[in-house]
RNA sequence: GGCCCGUUCGUCUAGGGGUUAGGACGUUAGAUUUUCAUUCUAGAAACAGGGGUUCGAUUCCCCUACGGGCUACCA
């Protein structure tokens, strides 16, 4: 018999924005998936009614979708194991649990949050479990006519699993190998809550199973509770068909204390959410890579390797290479430290890596942002392969192509003034003479007659090269000048230096 | 506290019973670029500690320490 079709599922709660670990196990999952010609599952694990999010849905779709690692199945693609909204399933999950309670697997219990919060404060280490079940108000511990009575007058009750006594529970774990938990440490985790709702733990297994899901990337977080949900997937009698678990090691803050959050971006100063997110309550806006100037490519590329690796030397990887070079095998076990430089490295090597054509709607964007609108996109497509090396994030294009767009507003003056003199004045004067007559408009020509001219004046070429370069660029940066006014073009060029030697001689 | 997972340069990591423990980011120094960035060259920088096993452990085993996760009618 051949092997089932591979199938994984990304199943993120629409609470918020998106962080750099929820794509990174999206992106495992995806690459797995592809590398497998298997299906990419997305499944929005909206069980807390309390902490949905209006928007979060739609903005983990716009997530998926920037990142280029788009759903197989989901919400909005539909598939043949619809719907993928658990909320849209609620109706599924209670059967299971009323199946479990009548064999014996689990069981009502009629405990209120006050009674739980008592219980919790008089006995310190409380478990809601074998040694305290009987103490509570549950199926097992009161008499069967009073649960009746209790379930007939609609007394709220939650649906608990009823963790056996002194088993192990064992299960192979992709990442880290043969794992052991004592059933007498695992508590009775509600399975289905008192509005009808399944919990995290009884959706997760029902639709796993329902979904046909082969694989199983999740966060490290998940790990303790790994061993309700092997007990869940051998009393639903499904044992045969439960996925094969990979428990993804943490991104973790980069001063190492505690697992990244979304409150971390404003305390180190770098992004956490993929996207900017805004809290329609507060008003609150939090960046994202995207806004930031990350390229998608790059995103992908650190998040990759944040936790795995392919074992050359080779550090810059395509989503193709990445699916293709992808294995479960080379994962780490140890969580890995943010470290936004490095981030901000590989978001330098693809933007000198792709084609200048790539980051032409980028470019436009971020400087339409600044009021810059580009009707020429040729003009801008010269531009951007003259300056993509230069930049670091894309939002750097405004600062390193902004200016052949746009006459400069300010000029570094401190790097001109104190050096400023008549004489200088003249020989700009003379330059701009002369670019008017060269025949073609050159950077070469240009570099040619500008240091004739400097022997005919006397002037050594850096005394009055930076001086040029700030009447076209407004500071000491960009590439070379000539090349910068061939594409700014003759009349632009002596436009600027005219206007420059205005405010340099006052 | 209990349970689970982990531990190679500051960071991401390669390696693996005998290696000058390799690469990358960052950092330092130099070169190039008559601006800045790039680029190039060189340097500093690590096997948590203690016990075993072994001719030999950074590598295998155990313990300790440290770090992380979980411990909700949240996921």
């Amino acid at each position: 018999m051949s092997s089932p079709k591979v199938r994984v599922r990304f199943a993120p709660s629409p609470t918020g924005g998106l962080h750099l670990g929820g794509v990174r196990t999206a992106l495992f999952n995806y690459l797995f998936a592809k590398q497998n010609d298997g299906d990419f599952v997305l499944r929005i694990e909206d069980t807390d009614q309390t902490r949905f999010v209006e928007g979060a849905e739609q903005y983990i779709m716009d997530c998926l979708a920037w990142c280029g690692i788009t759903p197989d199945e989901g919400p909005h693609t539909g598939g043949h194991y619809a719907p993928y909204r658990q909320s849209e399933r609620k109706s599924i999950y209670r059967e299971y649990a009323e199946k479990l309670v009548a064999q014996g697997h689990a069981y009502y219990a009629f405990d209120t949050p006050e009674e739980l919060d008592a219980k919790r404060k008089e006995i310190p280490n409380f478990q809601y479990g074998q040694f305290y079940r009987s103490e509570m108000r549950n199926s097992t511990s009161l008499k069967t006519a009073e649960v009746e009575h209790l379930l007939d007058q609609g007394t709220p009750h939650v649906i608990r699993i009823k963790v056996p006594a002194d088993e192990t529970v064992r299960f192979h774990d992709l990442i880290r190998g043969n794992v052991v938990f004592e059933t007498n440490q695992v508590d009775d985790k509600v399975l289905l809550k008192a509005d009808g709702m399944p919990t995290y733990h009884l959706a997760v297994v029902v639709d796993d199973y329902l979904m046909k899901i082969t694989h199983a990337f999740r966060g490290e977080e998940w790990l303790p509770s790994a061993p309700v949900h092997i007990l869940l997937w051998k009393y639903l009698g499904w044992a045969a068909d439960m996925p094969h678990w990979a428990h993804l090691p943490l991104i973790l803050k980069p001063d190492g204390h505690g697992k990244l959050s979304k409150r971390d971006g404003a305390r180190f100063g770098f992004p956490v959410y993929a996207m900017d997110w805004l809290d329609n309550k507060t008003g609150e806006l939090t960046p994202g890579f995207r806004e930031l100037g990350f390229l998608p490519e790059a995103f992908l590329n650190l998040l990759a390797m944040l936790g795995w690796n392919p074992g050359g030397d080779q550090e810059i990887f395509s989503l193709d290479e990445l699916v293709e070079k992808f294995s479960v095998e080379r994962i780490n076990k140890a969580g890995a430290k943010f470290d936004y430089e490095k981030a901000k490295w590989y978001n330098a090597e693809w933007i000198k890596k792709v084609d200048a054509k790539r980051l032409l709607p980028e470019a436009k964007t971020i400087l339409e942002a600044k009021g810059i609108a580009v009707a020429d996109d040729e003009k801008l497509l010269k531009v951007l392969t003259l300056v993509k090396d230069r930049c670091i994030l894309l939002t750097d294009i405004y600062q390193q192509a902004g200016y052949f767009f746009e006459t400069p507003k300010e000029y570094d003056l401190n790097a001109v003034k104190p050096k400023w003199s008549d004489t200088k004045t003249d020989f700009f004067g003379s330059l701009i003479n002369q670019f008017k007559e060269v025949p073609s408009f050159e950077a070469m020509q240009l570099e040619i007659d500008f240091k004739y001219l400097c022997e005919e004046t006397g002037f050594k070429i850096g005394d009055v090269m930076l001086p040029f370069r700030i009447m076209l660029v407004g500071g000491k940066f960009g590439p070379h000048v000539f090349d910068i006014a061939e594409l700014l073009g003759r009349e632009e060029t002596i436009a600027r230096i005219e206007k420059a030697l205005v405010a340099f001689g006052s």
